[in-house]
DNA sequence: CATGCTTTGTGATAAAAAGCACTCACGCAA
DNA sequence: TTGCGTGAGTGCTTTTTATCACAAAGCATG
């Protein structure tokens, strides 16, 4: 049925499985790692031995964007993270927005892994009026009533939400009524969003329960 | 290959799939919301809205633990959450010990969110000597020198790592070596383990990472 | 106490994901 | 050059996961 190969398909560039896109990043960051420790050629099998994944994997993985290795040898490092970051769109900056600076937004903004990634995050919002007007590392704390116009006027493409639960399905109707598609959510729910927005969920609490299964 | 039925299974409880399991945790809240509200029986369809997923998949995955349903009414809400915290170990507390007490590890220290579900946050520990012996929320804050000892006298069966990453695969090994299996890892790496030790990674910039692939 | 409506539990089927194994490209060395 | 060793790319197979669809079970109603 004729599927996609490397590039240029015929029915669709919907082809790639979103397993497999989720595990795109793992990849860029071991190809950082190993660029920064100065090595060229990197190997499936290696990748495969730092990820706990087979090399087979690997090269299935890669082989749905191009042919990016040299047999007999592995992958350049640099090209091939290049190429991946692209793939990603890793190679540019993307603008984000917070909503909720409680507690855990105010640990969330001054989390120090965003930026250098390349995720700024421009603005930041709340319902409390005590908090808005307040200025938390750097963010002059905004009333959620602008934040369309704030979405707009930013270029922000990422809405992360750090409310508590009650609000969390309000202030995602929000973003998405602001032209939001990208969502990382800390609430502890699983929201009502269009099909074409996507949510990602951080859930530690969820991972505690379900370690504890294996734990008896 | 006569394998598992509701239970009592010939050839080994193993054969639960852990997709399965990471989603046992999704029904216990959906439920215990259900249940505050005042409803006392509730239908996989339902349970299937609220969570966005198929009916099918969720009798399918109660199937491997008993029979939990009524045939024409559903499940009844009180008895299945309590079935399903059983299976889970939900139904006793679990000791913690956090190693980092960095930025990071004093934001996951005051997470409003682990207590009520039973986890317990009982010792805290760093290498730097500067942050040895602080207290932090009402944790005195020891030396990783002490890890293995204070593991044993305060029964701790699970770490947090929020170290940064130069220090987690240390961190981890120490862990290990004190007996821990079941390891929460805020550091952006893929830690080497015993196939017995259980690893759940939190990794936020993952998630921003692979969204960015859609937002084009 | 039959009839109809609902919803479970589950074999069977389908779809998705992972892994295998082989071919052939590339690099190196003699 | 030629020959050898390594490792990518990829059809094919296997395994895993999700879905379908239906028989049987419970409840409600007259």
């Amino acid at each position: 049925m004729t599927l996609m190969n490397h590039n240029g398909n015929l029915n669709a560039e919907l082809a790639v499985p979103e397993v497999v896109i989720r595990r795109l990043p793992l990849y860029v960051r071991i190809l950082t790692q190993f660029s920064n420790r100065g090595n060229q050629v990197i190997s499936s099998e290696q990748l495969g031995l730092m990820l706990h994944m087979t090399p087979a994997q690997i090269r299935k993985d890669l082989s749905y964007f191009g042919r990016f290795g040299k047999q007999g040898r592995g992958y350049d490092v640099t090209i091939l993270e290049q190429k991946l970051r692209t793939i990603l769109g890793l190679d540019r900056a993307w603008n984000a927005a917070i909503i909720g600076m409680g507690r855990l937004g105010r640990a969330v903004v001054s989390y120090p892994r965003f930026a250098p990634e390349g995720f700024k995050i421009l603005a930041a919002f709340d319902i409390n009026e005590d908090i808005v007007g307040q200025n938390i590392s750097g963010l002059q704390v905004r009333s959620i009533s602008q934040l369309a116009t704030i979405v707009k006027k930013l270029d922000i493409k990422i809405g992360i939400v750090s409310v508590p639960i009650e609000h969390a399905q309000e202030v995602i109707d929000n973003l998405v009524k602001s032209g939001i598609k990208s969502i990382l959510n800390y609430a502890p729910l699983s929201p009502e969003v269009p099909v074409n927005v996507n949510v990602n969920s951080i859930d530690p609490v969820l991972s505690l329960q379900s370690m504890t299964y294996y734990m008896k």
